[in-house]
RNA sequence: GGGUGGAUUCCCGAGUGGCCAAAGGGGACAGACUGUAAAUCUGCUGCAAAUUGCUUCGGUGGUUCGAAUCCACCUCCACCCA
């Protein structure tokens, strides 16, 4: 199968300038292509990982791979998408991110050093804040912005949405600035191909416009379909936050968790579009239902889990998961550590220990919690808001306070 | 630059001097039912030493016994005119 008609059936595709000669170039090896990534956040999450996945596959096929981090593009902010203004980032931050984020990347894609020797398919790293933060203004317009038409601008997709709400010119220009990037790397390495999520599907036109009325050249782009569940919504994000790939910002246990717990609905959507499984296998859990179905999640938990945190990690989150759940006691569990300070008198409240445990965020929380016969320790349901453990209970194996039915700590001392 | 309408708790949105920690909805969380799913029903949703106290309604100052609510100035946003 080639890679094309394997994006394909993934319901990878979104968009595309030119199926035809997309399709023969990349089953050809024979495309330069790049994806941007905005540094908003200090590390990567769901959606660049399907990114990468992309790029990872484009790859194994032969295909040369540009990550463009958008350490210029993120001082601008895009508007796609959102309803209101980025709040603005300081410079600082923004190179910050970018270092967490090339480092987040090596892990998936092999770069290569840019020697001569390499084979062409190494990928390489660039960021736009090299092209972009020195710009002159009066050179760029002229230069640039001549070939940009508002008129056209303004029916785009993205800038249509903001025109209720407000659109300021900062952001406006965040498509000239992407163009723009097209442009420098067709220039510069050759790159003939842009990818990106979906809602950069009019960005991603600017740019292959912009080239064919600087350079007379062709230039293609396609998109790969949000994620998004039965719902509608986007995936990879919960009310605390995004569902983040590092494990300082999401544990491998939760990253696994997140899986294990989506819907019926979406479950062989996620296996075909974010897991590197043989099509046939995942065709065959298709036609698997009701419980079954469950160990359809185990798989897409596990599989995503290594992909992004490596086999060990999988392994101890899978067995952490199976052990909590048939109700056992597992050796690898998300662990919490008091100190002396966290004791009044030699004892300690089950309210203390639910918010020191990261279980509830206030004693009011972890109080309504009791009251609604939310907590068990050690198996045993906790009822009285006043219950107290003294400090011999945290030693050894511990205990094991649960909040609801998902939520887990080992708390020792 | 001129005019008009706005800013309320996670979000939408009521409230226009005390009965307001602030209606209603959404979301989130917990319980029942289940399959760690969905749907449904119930509870709950500022903080705390908890029948009470404290902090909150864009910001600052003021009027008042008492302000989300009235006044002044400021900041930000949308719309109309230039």
């Amino acid at each position: 199968m080639t890679v094309f008609d394997e994006l394909k059936e993934r319901g990878l595709l979104a968009q595309l300038t030119d199926e035809e000669e997309i399709k023969e170039m990349i089953n050809n090896g024979k495309a330069v292509f790049y994806i941007g990534f905005d540094p908003t956040a200090d590390s990567l999450h769901v959606g660049h990982f399907m990114a990468l996945c992309l790029m990872k596959r484009l790859q194994m096929a032969g295909n040369k791979p540009i990550a463009l981090i958008g350490g210029g593009t993120a001082m601008i902010g895009d508007p796609s998408g959102r309803s209101d203004l980025r709040t603005m980032m300081t410079t600082e931050m923004i190179d910050h991110n970018c270092e967490c984020f090339k480092k987040q990347m090596s892990r998936f894609i092999q770069f290569g050093d840019g020697g001569k020797e390499e084979e062409h398919s190494r990928a390489i790293m660039v960021n736009n804040a090299d092209w972009l933060r020195n710009l002159n203004y009066i050179e760029f317009i002229r230069d640039i912005g001549v070939h940009f038409s508002v008129n056209r601008m303004l029916t785009a997709e993205c800038y249509k949405q903001r025109m209720e709400k407000g659109l300021s010119f900062l952001e406006f220009n965040y498509m000239i600035m992407q163009s723009y990037d097209f442009l420098q790397l067709y220039e510069k390495y050759g790159c003939n191909m842009q990818f990106g999520g979906d809602d950069q599907w009019s960005n991603m036109l600017g740019g292959t416009e912009l080239i064919r009325r600087k350079l007379g050249k062709d230039a293609y782009a396609m998109t790969i379909t949000l994620l998004l569940n039965s719902e509608g919504k986007k995936m990879g994000k919960t009310q605390k936050g995004a569902v983040w790939l590092d494990p300082e910002k999401t544990s491998p246990y939760e990253f696994y968790q997140y899986w294990r717990n989506v819907a019926d609905a979406d479950v062989v959507k996620c296996l075909k579009m974010l897991t590197f499984l043989p099509l046939e296998q995942i065709r065959e859990m298709e036609n698997w239902e009701g419980s079954q179905l469950n160990q359809a999640k185990e798989i897409l938990a596990y599989e995503l889990t290594q992909l992004v945190h490596g086999t060990e990690e999988a392994d101890r989150a899978q067995e952490s998961a199976r052990a909590l759940f048939a109700g056992g006691n597992a050796a690898e569990m998300p662990t919490c550590k008091l100190t002396e300070e966290d004791f009044r008198d030699g004892e300690i409240d089950i309210l203390g220990v639910l918010v020191k445990a990261g279980l509830t965020a206030s004693r009011s929380e972890a109080r309504r919690a009791v009251e609604q016969g939310g907590v068990t320790v050690d198996n045993e349901k906790v009822s009285d808001i006043k219950t107290s453990y003294g400090q011999e209970c945290f030693s050894g194996e511990g205990i094991v306070v649960k909040r609801g039915k998902k939520n887990f700590k080992r708390v020792v001392m």
